[in-house]
DNA sequence: TCGCCAAATGAAAACGATTTTCATTTTCAA
DNA sequence: TTGAAAATGAAAATCGTTTTCATTTGGCGA
């Protein structure tokens, strides 16, 4: 990682390696605060800017990618070599991560014909997980 | 809509009836600052929070949804009965929408499968459109 | 190894969109 | 007409994100 980030022109640091390893060690799609309080367990001089930056870096690499639900709160998400969707249940807003290769697809072939050149998908469902079926039925609000 | 509204327990009054009738004029996705403005044209005393109040009531009661490209600003789009996507071009900002009738049907049979009810679908492509492809080639940022 | 310079860090402040508060006005059903 | 509930406008509060600035650190070249 440090020789990788050397041929992008970027310094490793102490911080910089306990950030980027609890963000790989998690396979959740991260907040900000998120990481921040995990990375604070291990060292809790760290400040947020740097969390902040970090993430912010990890994306500009090429290794992240922010995914906005519309919670107002940015997450992080690795880049994987499958194309994923997300599966946002609003109740108890759990994440999962669904393979939309094949709409992938056929979405880049609909942009296409129109003359849009595709960089990146984002498929995102909200609904009702399955877990969550049980609760939502009992309650008013 | 007087009407309508009456039905879900809201009034009606001059700034609402302004406020809806600009909104649903408008076919692009308005943020509250651009809507503000359009509005404030007819009235310049309709003041900034009724504004957004009244899109998110648009919203609350089922005839727009908030759309959250990731730059920060909420926008609001209308809900049309044919579910479409979003194509965003990163050159001019500009957003096409798409018919993702197909897409859908097969992204809620996905979703279906592993127990998600799902409720809303969120389809986005980012890229460059048609008329920015020249304008790309030609910068270096 | 030493010194330098660009990059990185931490704390705090700045930002900016969104949301709430509060006093006042308005709608609308009785 | 009247009262209760809802809506409005202005201003302030929130809150996540981003920047600033002084200081420290990493890592290359001498």
């Amino acid at each position: 990682m440090k020789e990788f980030l050397k041929t992008k022109g970027f310094k490793m640091t102490p911080q910089r390696e306990l950030i980027f390893r609890s963000f790989f060690e998690l396979d959740e799609h991260v907040s900000v605060d998120e990481l921040y309080d995990r990375v604070r367990q291990q060292d809790n001089s760290i400040g947020y800017a740097t969390v902040w930056r970090n993430l912010k870096l990890i994306c500009k690499v090429g290794l992240a990618e922010e995914v906005n639900i519309g919670d107002g709160i940015t997450r992080y998400d690795r880049i994987t070599k499958v194309p994923h969707g997300h599966l946002f249940c609003t109740v108890c807003k759990g994440v999962t991560e669904i393979n939309v290769e094949q709409l992938v697809g056929l979405l880049a072939q609909a942009a296409n014909s129109r003359g849009f050149t595709p960089d990146s998908f984002k498929i995102e469902v909200q609904g009702v997980c399955d877990g969550c079926h049980g609760k939502v039925e009992g309650n008013g609000q």
